[in-house]
RNA sequence: GCGACUAUAGUUCAAUGGUAGAACACUGGUUUGUGGUACCAGCUACGAGGGUUCGAUUCCCUCUAGUCGCCCCA
């Protein structure tokens, strides 16, 4: 039988010669969208785990939840990470909608956590007022190892507040996460930026240095030269790195209160012992940054410094720049893409949620629909049942509960089903025995009970 | 945005200028009411489009996608 299908349909296709046919017959095969990807639930189990650890700390510091939308005005991001940033000027999915709005896609989320602290006129609660967010983002870049166009960050803004310490919170919230995923060696890079009192002063004295040497800066240092001088400090460029390394840094040059504020920060650092590699070339890339600035870093990649977990700083004109009061804050984001990856790297545990005991067979029609009731019975008693109502063949269930690892299977067969009764059958000595349907409950609970006390004796 | 490499079942991998095999997974079965093992069967693939050729999954080109580096960052 089997070759003369297999001839069969060897003729087929060769009747079908036009190639053109057959491809119109079979529908367009459709996958994600460049960069973007499906998360399998075979993933879930580390998601899950980065989910509740983000949970706890944010209700454990007392962070409340914010949601803000994924569309939004083009101009909040230019205006705050600056338009003449790598993000904003060319990593945006940018669009028009139909009344002609001109918006894009979150590229980051604090300036929309700023935004709806205006907005929504929190600078009347309690300062600060202590945000977190979780979220998709997205950057128009060519997709690669722990970089895709849309990712997920959470992250965590505390905002109307300038003391040091909460910067010093924020790290030390930061590291809780890191430590409750199991992920070791993270080395927290730090630097202080200055603010607006002696940035000015500081970029005349690195324009001036770098004026001198022009010539050996690459191509696009020397535009940052008149745009971003800053950001030549973090060049990767060969060349460039040679020049930085005798630059001015940013924390000679500070003013009293910038320095005062970074050295409380050092200071309680210290005091809770929290390791840290100053690094006078770490700048971000975004605008809106003043004062403290700090990344996550895998410790293997520390010199090479290709990917950061996460990263964050204190923005203390953010909110003034979008339109509302002079509002200090300090925030911090994390790529939730790449911590995955680094909890595989680690080999860490995933989080698997707990698996049904109970497993409900059935055999034939009215078995079935007695199985619907009793099922509802059972979940509503909060014990956890598998089933597979689609199969009506004893065999497969019992192998499936076996594979399910299930300690208890439930038969309910069309003799039972007419006595409203079920059969109780243990899975690890096959012994069974009858029950009817009103006991159930009471008796699956009384089995749990038991096997779980043999699980603690077996683990003692 | 630039450069390098790759593309075969759901997954991991083979073979081949004459249209493809395996393992695992999945579905079903081994007298339609009893699991773990075993056995049998089934299912499903040459990324897309051009070119060279009698004939291309195989050689060449383009595109698309993936991986890696640069860049950027999360």
């Amino acid at each position: 039988m089997p070759r003369k299908k297999a001839t069969t349909k060897k003729n087929l296709k060769k009747a079908e010669k036009k190639p053109t046919e057959v491809k119109k017959r079979r529908a367009k095969q459709f996958q994600t969208v460049r960069g973007m990807r499906d998360i399998l639930p075979q993933d879930q189990p580390y998601w899950q785990r980065i989910r509740r650890a983000i949970d706890k700390i944010a209700n454990d510091y007392n962070y409340q939840r914010i949601d803000t939308p994924v569309v939004e005005f083009r101009e909040l991001f230019e205006r705050s990470t600056g338009s003449s940033t790598d993000i904003v000027e060319k990593e945006m999915f940018k669009f028009k909608t139909r009344g002609g709005d001109d918006v894009c896609l979150r590229p980051e989320g604090t300036p929309a956590v700023v935004r709806s602290y205006i907005q929504h006129g929190m600078q009347s609660y309690p300062k600060p007022v202590k945000l977190f967010y979780t979220g998709s983002m997205y950057r128009y870049d060519r997709p690669q190892e722990g970089r895709y166009r849309e990712f997920f960050q959470f992250g965590f803004e505390a905002i109307g507040e300038q003391d040091a310490i909460l910067d010093t919170q924020l790290i030390q919230l930061s590291l809780r996460v890191f430590k409750i995923l199991g992920l070791k060696n993270i080395s927290l890079q730090l630097n202080s930026i200055g603010c607006k009192e002696c940035r000015p002063n500081y970029n005349k004295l690195l324009v001036s240095y770098f004026n001198n040497r022009k010539k050996s800066l690459c191509m696009d240092c020397k535009k940052r030269l008149k745009k971003n001088p800053l950001r030549i400090l973090d060049c990767k460029e060969e060349k460039c790195t040679q020049v930085v390394h005798q630059a001015p840094q940013t924390i000679d040059h500070l003013c009293d209160e910038c320095k005062d504020h970074f050295t409380m920060l050092l200071e309680s650092l210290d005091e809770i012992e929290v390791p840290y590699t100053l690094n006078p070339k770490l700048v971000r890339g975004l605008d809106y940054y003043t004062k403290t600035v700090f990344e996550f870093w895998p410790k293997e990649e520390e010199d090479g410094a290709q990917s950061s977990l996460g990263g964050g700083g204190r923005y203390d004109y953010l909110s003034k720049i979008l339109g509302g009061n002079q509002t200090p804050g300090v925030g911090f984001a994390c790529g939730m893409d790449r911590l995955v990856l680094e909890m595989e790297r680690q080999n860490v545990k995933a989080y698997y949620p707990p698996m049904p005991k109970v497993y409900l067979a059935q055999l034939g029609d009215l078995a079935k629909k007695k199985s619907l009731k009793i099922f509802e019975e059972l979940e509503r008693s909060g014990i956890m049942v598998a089933e597979s109502f689609g199969r009506g063949n004893l065999c497969t269930q019992l192998r499936q509960a076996n594979q399910l690892d299930a300690g208890i299977v439930l038969i309910c067969g069309q003799r039972e089903a007419l006595d409203e009764t079920v059969i109780l059958k243990d899975m690890e000595s096959g012994s069974q025995e009858v029950i009817t349907f009103n006991k159930v409950v009471v008796e699956v609970k009384k089995r749990l009970k038991k096997m779980n006390k043999n699980v603690i004796r077996k683990m003692k």
